[in-house]
DNA sequence: CTCCTATATTTTGAAATTCAAAGTATCCTA
DNA sequence: TAGGATACTTTGAATTTCAAAATATAGGAG
């Protein structure tokens, strides 16, 4: 393997799951009372359009029954709320609360930050090819899976 | 957020997560009786330099203790082999099986033709700079956590 | 209108995963 | 050789996961 391979690799195995270690750990220095994957889900919610339980379900890949128990949670915990769509009773929406946006900020500033260190000494040029470059590993497994 | 830093974000949250899951769902359909999580502490040990349980677990930003638990399973399945250090009886040195370098090879071999998928239309000078970015993605992480 | 099938979600049961804290064994040093 | 330090395991409690079964609603064929 080349380098460029085995550091895409090494960012794909190591650097992500750091990421969320670090936050996992920030989360619980802080007493928050949520797990990273309750802030994945939460995450899920906000950016699925119109967030049915299947549809979150789908973008989370996870299957509706897990999400079911961990929405109870995050509705138990004050985070998320039910509601039944009107027309076809058998869909059940979920939106945040309040205090789930307030969480999700803290959550954005934490990854704009840590991007903005990341790219700080960038010139243009790079920057124009980083993000060719990153737009087709994404768009990459977008596609294929 | 500039179109970079959103995609940079996206492959953070998003794509790492998906190419998580797509593994773990192979592993299941194939029947190996081992989750995307155990892999994840199969490749920890073969990574680890001296694989003490110490060492290894720092490397998975775990805690011992859950690591032990994890260990324990993977003894039982047959993926792992505990050994006491010899002059330092604290210490315990886990080592891989030859069963688990079969698998390590599947899983080393998805990430590789998932790498060259992704990096085959690229040209040199592109190759050079995405290179440079993403090592420096992945130093800044290791530097400053 | 009444079955029947499809769709959407929840419930259930079992196994994994995680952490913090307490427990055990060994090492090292004053 | 007593003591604290280090390495690991055990324990208890909560989360997370899936597959499969159960529930409820929708929509179409006749």
């Amino acid at each position: 393997m080349n380098e460029t391979k085995k550091v895409i690799n090494e960012l794909l195995v190591e650097v992500f799951h750091h990421i969320l270690s670090i936050e996992g750990q920030m989360l619980r220095e802080r007493g928050v009372d949520l797990s990273m994957n309750e802030v994945h889900v939460l995450e899920a919610i906000s950016k699925t359009k119109e967030p049915t339980m299947s549809k979150t379900a789908a973008n989370l890949r996870v299957t509706v029954g897990t999400l079911t128990t961990a929405i109870n949670r995050l509705v138990q915990k004050g985070y998320v709320e039910r509601n039944r769509d009107k027309d076809d009773k058998r869909k059940v929406y979920v939106y945040l609360t309040q205090k789930a946006y307030q969480i999700m900020k803290a959550h954005d500033e934490f990854h704009e930050e840590m991007i903005n260190a990341v790219i700080q000494d960038m010139n243009m040029e790079e920057d124009a090819i980083l993000l060719r470059s990153l737009t087709n590993i994404s768009n990459f497994f977008k596609e294929k899976y």
